[in-house]
DNA sequence: TTGAGAATGATAATGGTTATCACAAGTTGT
DNA sequence: ACAACTTGTGATAACCATTATCATTCTCAA
């Protein structure tokens, strides 16, 4: 089952960004180029590419969905106070089993991994005012 | 720093419910008991007991928030087709050791850990058309 | 009692995502 | 080539969870 033309458009324009898109980012930068694509268009291939396996999302404490490469195993530290993230160097859960007990008949096609907490800054910022 | 009444109030109806509840769901709750909450205290208590790593919160496909007490380390499979999910039986990272450079001055407070793909009714509906 | 500051909640505003639906493009059969 | 049908597309409207606003209420120390 090959992608399809604005599939395979979409997706190539995805793994030539270094970092994660929104939607909305996306459908902006695919309007600008040649070839421009509809917003509903956008997010029907996003949802298609998700459930071939091919894309990947993460949602932000604010709600909103980024997407990447599924190949891109990347996982986060975000702040639960002011929402920066950093990027972790390497997926600990890479190796990880999940027996078919477990799983029950369900294929798995990626995985969200995310470390919420207070970042240095913010520890600072409040240390004063809780002690 | 002891819980406000109001935190206090929302935390214990999150422990009393087994499950994962949304924003909307907590305030339809607590609307129905004795001392009603309105619902900009529920969202603005949740996001500071997030704070206080008190509570987690994980997004679903759709983009709506569960929120559950912090303590319960729970993690789950989710179909990218029809949205269904199970819990799985174990924490795979809750022995995961990241390291002060990774970390960074970061203080973890929780983790999620979300399975995606498809599970065996929605393969089985695919299987005619996609081979 | 009194006034400053924090907490509360009804309501309006926001904005990302999804549903509609009319049209374009592709496919099949004759 | 043509009609009949299916599939893909995208401008737009609708949805709805969350956030911002702001007037009111509460807290508590002076
Ligand atoms: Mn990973
Ligand atoms: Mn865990
Ligand atoms: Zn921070
Ligand atoms: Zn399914």
């Amino acid at each position: 089952m090959p992608l399809t033309a604005k599939q395979g458009q979409l997706l190539k324009e995805l793994k030539r960004c270094k970092g994660e898109l929104s939607g909305q980012d996306l459908h902006a930068r695919l309007r600008k180029g040649s070839r421009p694509m509809g917003l509903a268009t956008v997010y029907r291939h996003l949802r298609q590419l998700q459930q071939l396996g091919e894309v990947r999302c993460r949602h932000l404490p604010s709600g909103e969905a980024l997407y990447a490469p599924a190949e891109r195993d990347e996982h986060h530290l975000t702040c639960v106070d002011c929402g920066s993230t950093t990027t972790l160097e390497s997926c600990p859960v890479h190796s990880v089993h999940l027996d078919a007990g477990q799983l029950g008949g369900f294929r798995p096609l990626f995985h969200t991994l995310e470390f919420f907490g207070l970042c240095g800054e913010c520890q600072q910022r409040h240390q004063g005012a809780a002690g």
